[in-house]
DNA sequence: TATCCATTATGATATATATCAATGACAAAG
DNA sequence: CTTTGTCATTGATATATATCATAATGGATA
């Protein structure tokens, strides 16, 4: 489901759409946006994008491929704190901020288009209902953030999992990258036990055992939901902070 | 430490002073803040200000008092995910979000001012600049909610206690609530447990064996930091995530 | 084809934390 | 003052998950 961009379709990328999604923008706007996927560049599978302790770092919008961003503990282990697929803003923070707080980095060879500092500033100076429409974004992307600080904090590892793969699906369904049926995934074993908080012995069994339960299968890097609704109300996922509206 | 609000203070009220920390606000922008101050009010300890599943909500700025903001899961338990102390901009995403997706709860009573969907955009929209200061604190709260996910999968319990119980100090001697000794903290035994994604049985273990170490002392109400350096040695934690300042 | 290396898989054991149960301390309410 | 209820405390036990060790699988590469 790759789909490639010629110039009229960078003009409605999947971010300008995900914008546009919590206000109307004018074309002007629409532009504005635009502009923001010149330098667009490729990047190699677990090469630093932005990283945590840099100053002046850039964001990036993701065109093609997955990305995940996290932190490193001071004891090597790490958090992985979402996946980004493609349309999605990646590194807000560490552009508005002087030093990153995190890392970003590609699982899959990726597309990506950087956005300066500068760039980011001056749009927002230039078309100011763009900050409000990056508002809205950000505060999209915390809610995530929040439902996996409550995964983390109150579900079960077998929930857990589910669940996350629940997010994911109605994530990459926006975009046409899945259906109800399942969706092709290129997250190790490794990767989901760092963004769970599970060890990646224990990763394994679980994806065992939801199998076993005949909810969901993940295996050869692709993600089937046998028993959708079944594996909705085991792990309670309820998708409306994916779906929130702006106004 | 309680202040009073008199006219001239409200001027630079403790969240003026935040976003001001971000950009330089002119007088017509700092006027346009002090103005989320009217319609100030007291709350109730364990009435919910803002409800999960509701519409138009509004957002609170907190003059006095603790809250905590949560999430409810389908078997009634929860998970809290920050609390907020006086200068704190409360409920952000529910009154950005037609349907809010986080409850809001005094701790102990407490005055806030209600801030409605119009005020907010409606200012916004005659200082464009002021929705990139608030895209700066929400990016700030943002860092501190990945923090608690970073400190909930990858911590053990006596680190994740040490780790929140630093934070808070931080963020309470930015308002003068806390010295480097320690503060006063109205959260139950309980509260934590739910931050923290533990058993309330388990963080009285904790909070013994923290004490028993000689790194801090949580009891009737009041967290001393024994031994500062040795904790946050043991916790590894790194306020830079905290102190991040834009320009 | 053989070698390598990352990934998946599975058993045995260890450990952190939850759960259950009971008690004490203390403040608010009658 | 009793009574009541919330919160803190502690012991005994159960359980989920981590850790250690070891194979199996399979794609990439020489």
């Amino acid at each position: 489901m790759n789909m490639v961009l010629t110039p009229a379709s960078i003009q409605i990328s999947p971010f300008a759409r995900k914008l546009s999604s919590f206000m109307n923008l004018s074309p002007t706007e629409s532009t504005e946006i635009s502009e923001f996927h010149r330098r667009r560049r490729g990047f190699a599978v677990g090469v630093d994008m932005i990283h945590q302790g840099q100053c002046n770092q850039s964001a990036y919008v993701l065109a093609s491929g997955w990305a995940c961003s996290y932190k490193i503990l001071h004891d090597g282990t790490r958090q992985i704190v979402d996946f980004q697929i493609p349309g999605d803003f990646m590194g807000l923070r560490s552009v508005l901020f002087r030093v990153a707080d995190h890392n970003v980095e590609p699982i899959t060879p990726l597309q990506a288009s950087e956005v300066k500092r500068r760039d980011l500033l001056d749009a927002f100076a230039r078309s100011p209902r763009l900050s409000t429409a990056v508002l809205w974004a950000a505060s999209r992307d915390e809610a995530m953030v929040v439902e996996h600080l409550v995964n983390l904090g109150r579900r079960s590892a077998a929930q857990r999992m589910g669940h996350f793969l629940l997010e994911l699906a109605t994530r990459l369904q926006l975009v046409g990258m899945a259906t109800r049926a399942g969706y092709a995934c290129p997250l190790s074993q490794y990767l989901l036990a760092d963004a769970l908080g599970l060890s990646a012995v224990h990763v394994n069994r679980v994806l065992r055992e939801l199998r076993e339960e005949g909810l969901m299968t993940f295996q050869k890097g692709r993600v089937v939901f046998d028993d959708y609704d079944g594996l909705v109300e085991f792990c309670s996922f309820d998708r409306s902070y994916l779906d929130q509206e702006g106004v």
